[in-house]
DNA sequence: GCGCTGTTCTTGATCGATCCAGAACCAAAC
DNA sequence: GTTTGGTTCTGGATCGATCAAGAACAGCGC
């Protein structure tokens, strides 16, 4: 046991130097740059590392001279049991892990932002950049990332000036989602919105709620929507709006009860996710509502389970994995994150927003608007 | 754009106290322990560090001194989208979260240890110790965690002495699965098993891969299964078995084939994980045979799709969630691992083997053996 | 023999913080 | 007036590596 309390002194790579009688730098290199020096003496060093229990470098130490991390961190709005459950940041996640693994980096994952007022999480962690996903305007941990000065490639929002963006064009998506609907007839609709302010507020919707809104996503899909509406001539007033503070099945279920059982009722509901799209499906059942022929819904995202859903779910694609590799890859490429020796022409200068293409998805559960 | 270029230097610690006039220690203090100097030096200190863009000390420099990293090592088999795909893992990560987040640790992902030959990204990265989840024996990054010192808790396999493992009673689980069957009066019994050596095979059950298994689990829930259908009065070398490289659900309906295509036919089938016992319930229904009439499945572990399933999934339940919390906390609270400061009295000894427990979960996927 | 190029290895500075021991100062206690 | 005690602040050593510059020596051509 004796071992362990003694607290026996990690062997260095200097301590290794002495004991074979050569410098430090001739061992660092026997790791780091077997080229520099003669394989017999390598080999040597590497003997004697062995006999040693000497197992390489010091990572953090070496990360210290060399200011590089070997990881790149990702910033979660909520828990991370919640972004595995919800497939839209997973599907992100994925993407992020595809581009870490060609730059054999590591994933730091940094949950809980919203809640977080402590910024010791965030200041504390060591990585070459940072990926914020989802964020409101003004989470304190993004602000001390920005204040700290590392690189920052934000995904979807906060849109700040001079931060690079990845996200898409919600504004246009937003509008083909409802623009299919008002071309299929329908005149009443409903809108089942993720939050506009990170307080835990799910209810109908509030005029200020939305003018406040913290989340450029939402408020983008809404003008989206409303675009599409106020084109055919209908009042943009008149669309009851539902917000949910999560976006959860459960949540967009008691959304659609609501919009349901409003008279005169919705015969189209546009929704601002997947996931709450088939909440609002699970409503209708519930409610005895025919899907499509009594009522028409498109989602938001084209996650996996939109396919399967039944019926299946017509909805606006976004690239979500590849939102996440394209977010890690301009993170590593982009001009103030690569390392220094790295040429800096003909990169897209920062502060980019690059948007990814959207597309209309149209499977079962939109049909015709039922005869009045 | 030139100050970009320029690379001017990040400002320091040192260099705020040199523009302060005051010591770097007394600046450190006013970041990390504002107790040490007056409220008004300290105000002032953070002033001039908002005046001077100073966010805070460097964590890595930190780290390097305080020998803490903040964040914690997970070590996956495979890469991180598949991780995301598998409810088990999925699960795990969760609960390793749920651990992280009370410490307000990071949680730094590295997948890919199976494949990965190059210690690279093993060694490169700064934690605090290392959860390594379900590798084979002899995974070279895991060799290079070990041989580097740092803490290290494994989960499920390999079990290596004097390393910590977490993980459930296998072979009491897969004994309650076939005893259970046996219990019903089946006498043709089938196996799918999970890999015994990580090398991409799928195909029919073969002696000598299974005698050189490099996967724990898989060969003590294989001893587990045998163990009931001995004790039965079977001859266990009568039980077909398939053996799969993956767990997922279309290599599960895979082997469900092969095996529901022998004559006879087996009348129960024993999976080793509950996506392989979903993809054999393909398999049934692809060749018109009734579950659980005319042949009735076991699964292992329960993950949330065995409740979901047609028909819902009888299942020996492990604590998933609680195994990557459980490993999480000894990892964190260990005497290895917990920092030097701390009392090392009263803790469990390394090397502990920490079992939590199983259930049979019965469900519809079991009935009685039908007739001969 | 002289200079030249190239390989192999070493020295000393540096990355940016924390920590330890102690200095300076003031107030209270004897 | 000296001691004691308690804040508050400082200087230098230290964590464990990498890096730039240069020394030592070899081989090569002329």
């Amino acid at each position: 046991m004796e071992h362990r309390t003694r607290a026996r002194r990690r062997i260095t790579l200097q301590d290794l130097a002495g004991t074979l009688g050569v410098s430090k730098t001739t061992v660092s290199n026997a790791f780091s740059r077997p080229d520099q020096l003669s394989p017999e003496l390598r080999a040597r060093v590497m003997e004697a590392a062995r006999a040693a229990g000497y197992a390489g470098p010091n990572p953090v130490a070496r990360m210290l001279r060399t200011g590089r991390a070997g990881a790149i961190g990702l910033i979660l709005p909520e828990s991370l049991p919640f972004a595995l459950d919800d497939p839209a940041t997973s599907e992100l996640i994925r993407g992020i892990a595809d581009a870490c693994e060609e730059r054999r980096l590591g994933l730091l994952i940094v949950p809980g932002a919203t809640r977080a007022r402590d910024p010791h999480t965030i200041t504390d962690v060591a990585v070459d950049g940072f990926i914020a996903y989802s964020l409101p305007w003004e989470t304190p941990a993004l602000q001390h990332v920005l204040a700290r000065g590392e690189p920052v490639v934000v995904v979807d929002e906060p849109r700040i000036p001079g931060v690079a963006t990845v996200g898409v064009d919600d504004f246009a998506g937003a509008r083909l989602a409802a623009g299919h609907l008002v071309g299929l007839g329908h005149r009443r609709l409903g809108i089942v919105a993720s939050p506009f302010r990170p307080d835990g507020y799910t209810g109908r919707g509030d005029a200020a709620r939305v003018s406040s809104s913290t989340f450029d996503v939402a408020t983008r899909r809404l003008q989206g929507y409303r675009a599409a509406v106020a084109d055919a001539g209908l009042a943009v007033d008149d669309v009851p709006l539902y917000e949910c503070a999560l976006s959860d099945e459960e949540l967009g279920r008691q959304a659609g009860r609501d919009l349901l059982e409003r008279t005169p009722r919705p015969t189209a509901i546009l929704a601002m996710s997947d996931r709450l799209a088939i909440g609002v499906l699970a409503a209708a059942r519930d409610l005895g509502v025919a899907v499509p022929a009594e009522l028409s819904i498109v989602g938001f995202d084209d996650i996996p389970g939109a396919t399967t859903s039944r019926p299946s779910l017509t909805t606006v694609r976004q690239p979500l994995r590849l939102k996440g590799y394209a977010a890690a890859r301009y993170l590593l490429d982009a001009p103030g994150t690569r390392p220094p020796d790295a040429a800096p022409e003909a990169l897209p200068p920062d502060g980019d927003e690059i948007s990814l293409p959207v597309e209309l998805v149209i499977r079962r559960s939109t049909a015709g608007a039922p005869p009045a």
